[in-house]
Parts: structure tokens; C-alpha cells; sequence
DNA sequence: CGATATATGTTATAACATAACATTATTTGT
DNA sequence: ACAAATAATGTTATGTTATAACATATATCG
């Protein structure tokens, strides 16, 4: 049986799974003031664990995370396409990008553990009502 | 002929180029102030601008600053091994990185301006010598 | 030279993240 | 069931990263 989540990690996850949009810490402290949460730490230490446990991923160039968009992505590589103009994101996995991970390490010849790949630019919606 | 760096510029770029590692934009603070550069603005648009001219790069998995290793980085796509053992960071130029950053913005319907690609890890040495 | 754009210096503050410690809840072994 | 160990929580304070806003100075170009 799969460890269950606690209250705090329950919310915050709910809380990035509704929303459409990346959050950061303090957004989803400011949405989870009403259920109680009051301080920072009570929101890190909830993304830390979902983050452990592969339920959420971290954004690094934005500050933010995002509600995983697969099954389980614990052990998966995945690259992230970011919209500048509406903040959404899409989350893509893709055999060839762990590939091609693995080909930059080895260049480096370094044994990887963890990797972000994030892609900025305008999805087809914002590109195309540009002024 | 090329534009010349400015005074500030000239500084940041310096610090980083002459260090083998990684640095944030206040441990440049505290390594320039020396040479009379006393609040963050004055570190953060010389970074913004060296950014611009494709002269240093931002690893944004933590938060910190380093020199370009090739020439004129502007236009180009990068990944960059950072080894968490020793802080060192090797700046991996590859064909099929661009090719595959570029068909995984094309997966998510996105016009792709800017990107970063972290891989952490251990260099061989460091995993060599772990307990 | 005078107008425009760029860079600088400075103060203050915003935004992101963790240290440290006390307490409570859950799990585990016997 | 009980005590010990582990994990989660609540709370206060502080550390770290980054930018806003405004005044001044320097460079660029007609």
C-alpha cells in the first residue's frame, strides 16, 4: 500500500493539481491561509516531500512548482515548455531527452543524479496575438 | 568593432572568468567591494547586461554566475554538468541538444526564445572519493 | 554643443528560503 | 498496549536572492 499524505502535503498538492498555473511557496501560502497554514516552513517542508516523492517538480528559473502531469514521475526526466506570455506550462517526457542527458554527463563525465530542462517561450495562443 | 565592457562590467566579468567556480551575485558583492562597488544593483546589471551579450550564463537550479567557456555564447544553447562534490561546472555545447530542446518546444506548441538545461551529479573524482 | 541613451550610485524593500526549537502525531518493536 | 523512535507540525526569527525607485554622471550621436 502507498504511504499516504499528510494534512499540510495534502492541501498543497490539491492546491498545485487545481491550479493551471506554476506557484510559488508564497502564493500557495496565501491560498492556504484559510486551512490553517500561517508560516513558510510549513509550506517548504510539504514541497520537499512532494517533491521526493515525485508528485510535484520545481520550476528553477521561475521560483515555482507544478503538480507533476504524469504518473508518478519519481524517477523520470522530464523537460518543461513554459509559456512567457500566459504562464502555462507543459510537461514532456521524452525518451530522447533522457538520452541526451545522459550523452551531456558522460561529455562531462559526470554521473548524473538530477536535472532541469525549462524552455521559455510564446506558446501558439500568446505567439500568435503578439501587437 | 566589438562594444567595450564598462567599468562594472569589466569587474563581474573578471571575477568570474579568473574563478573555477560557480558565483552568486553577492559573493561578487563581497569580492569587489574593493574595488568600490558597494550595493547589489550595481552587481546585478552588470550580470543583466554581461547576460545579454552572451558573456557569462545564470545556472538557475542555484542561482549563481559563471563565465562563458566558449566564445560568444549569445545565440548558441547550452547545458552545463555541475558537479554537487566540488562546484565545478562544464559548459557542454552539442548539436542534438539544440535539435532536441527544439522538438521537445515543439511537442508543447511553443516558440522557443530561451532555455536551460542543469544536469547535477558527481565528476568522476568526486564519486571516486565517496565514503 | 545639446539631446538622447546608457551606466552608475544609493537607499529601501520585495521575494524566496531555511535555521532552530518546542510540540504533537504516527510508526515500530517487544 | 506501551515505550522508544521517527516523522510531521507550529512558531519565531533570520538568512539569502533580487528589484524598485530616484538622483547623478558618463558616453554617444546628430
Amino acid at each position: 500500500m502507498s504511504k499516504s499524505l499528510t494534512k499540510n502535503q495534502t492541501l498543497v498538492l490539491d492546491t498545485l493539481t487545481a491550479s493551471t498555473k506554476p506557484q510559488t511557496a508564497y502564493s500557495l501560502l496565501d491560498q492556504l491561509k484559510d486551512h490553517g497554514l500561517k508560516a513558510p516552513p510549513q509550506i517548504y517542508r510539504a514541497l520537499e516531500k512532494l517533491l521526493e516523492l515525485g508528485l510535484i517538480h520545481k520550476l528553477e528559473s521561475i521560483n515555482s512548482f507544478v503538480a507533476c502531469q504524469h504518473n508518478d514521475c519519481a524517477h523520470q526526466i522530464a523537460g518543461f515548455a513554459i509559456c512567457d506570455g500566459c504562464d502555462r506550462v507543459a510537461e514532456i517526457i521524452d525518451d530522447r531527452l533522457e538520452l541526451q542527458i545522459h550523452a551531456v554527463a558522460k561529455t562531462a563525465g559526470l554521473v548524473p543524479k538530477k536535472s532541469t530542462m525549462e524552455i521559455h517561450g510564446l506558446c501558439s495562443s500568446c505567439e500568435g496575438s503578439k501587437a
